[in-house]
DNA sequence: TCGTAACGGTTGCATTTGTAACTAACAAGT
DNA sequence: ACTTGTTAGTTACAAATGCAACCGTTACGA
């Protein structure tokens, strides 16, 4: 007899309840330490990794919604962590900027990050690492990860 | 030289933009189809796929919280998707069941459930999918897969 | 140079969600 | 019976989000 097709065969769901586990365990860092939301960080991290860009460059890279750029650029400004500066050439732009602050909770949250990233796949061999790497980058409709 | 952690490197991400991208795509298909928001068509599911039970078992079984329930539960028979019966042995309690109508967007959203998945994992082979799925269910807190 | 369209970014409004407080019913000890 | 505690479920309020309308600026074609 055919198994009967159950929640936990649905990979959506599996996907829904994975992102939920953990997203919420990071996000207990972040918030306690800094007060950040979950875009917040995430813009923070662009930021921080990429240096001074636009609003626009974060929606683009970050894949986030103008809006909510909008309003974690304008918290993080509220927190000190970053500084906005209108560009002479487009003044409808402005060059978002982490502060000192910002850089420090960028490297913090950056260490934080990989340690909890590393102590994730530590239940798994390295192969499943792999491959579940790559299944995640393909379903998240990221372009494959070229780094060998 | 070691490559800079980035964010395609942190599980958390990956898995929030793959359940974002692919929880997306399905939602079409209830939101659609019967108007039914995630909640719901959770809801739905469980009741689907188990028979009668009380809110607090939906809440038990699905991991959700009793207010989002809640909230489904009276969205779902506003839609005449389910009815209540308070239980004579206890008053608290509400037994909710399936209406016809419940039980056949049950069955239409079970097989088109089964179809999106199948069309999602085609891309993978059968050792990705096997890998992907024990790694989802692990990283969702889920039980092991016990069907062999 | 004028009108129109497009763009960067913000804001208002409606919807969804989480937290906590609440009601009603049951359970247990005294 | 009567207090105390617990459970099932709802609701009020605040915070987060998506969508659409909006403002100011730039680009482009007549």
């Amino acid at each position: 007899m055919r198994t009967r097709f159950d929640l936990s065969d649905f990979t959506p769901y599996l996907l829904n309840m994975a992102a939920e586990a953990q997203g919420e365990a990071f996000q207990a860092i972040y918030r306690d330490r800094y007060g950040m939301l979950r875009t917040e960080w995430r813009v923070l991290f662009h930021l921080g990794r990429h240096g001074t860009m636009t609003a626009r460059e974060i929606c683009d890279r970050a894949r986030l919604h103008k809006t909510k750029v909008s309003r974690a650029v304008a918290a993080l400004e509220a927190k000190r962590f970053l500084t906005r500066s209108p560009r002479d050439d487009d003044r409808r732009q402005e060059a978002l900027s982490l502060t000192k602050a910002g850089r420090a909770a960028f490297t913090d949250l950056e260490s934080e990050a990989a340690r909890f990233d590393t102590a994730l796949m530590a239940r798994f061999s390295s192969e499943e690492r792999a491959v579940l790497k790559r299944c995640l980058a393909d379903l998240a409709g990221l372009p494959p990860d070229t780094k060998g």
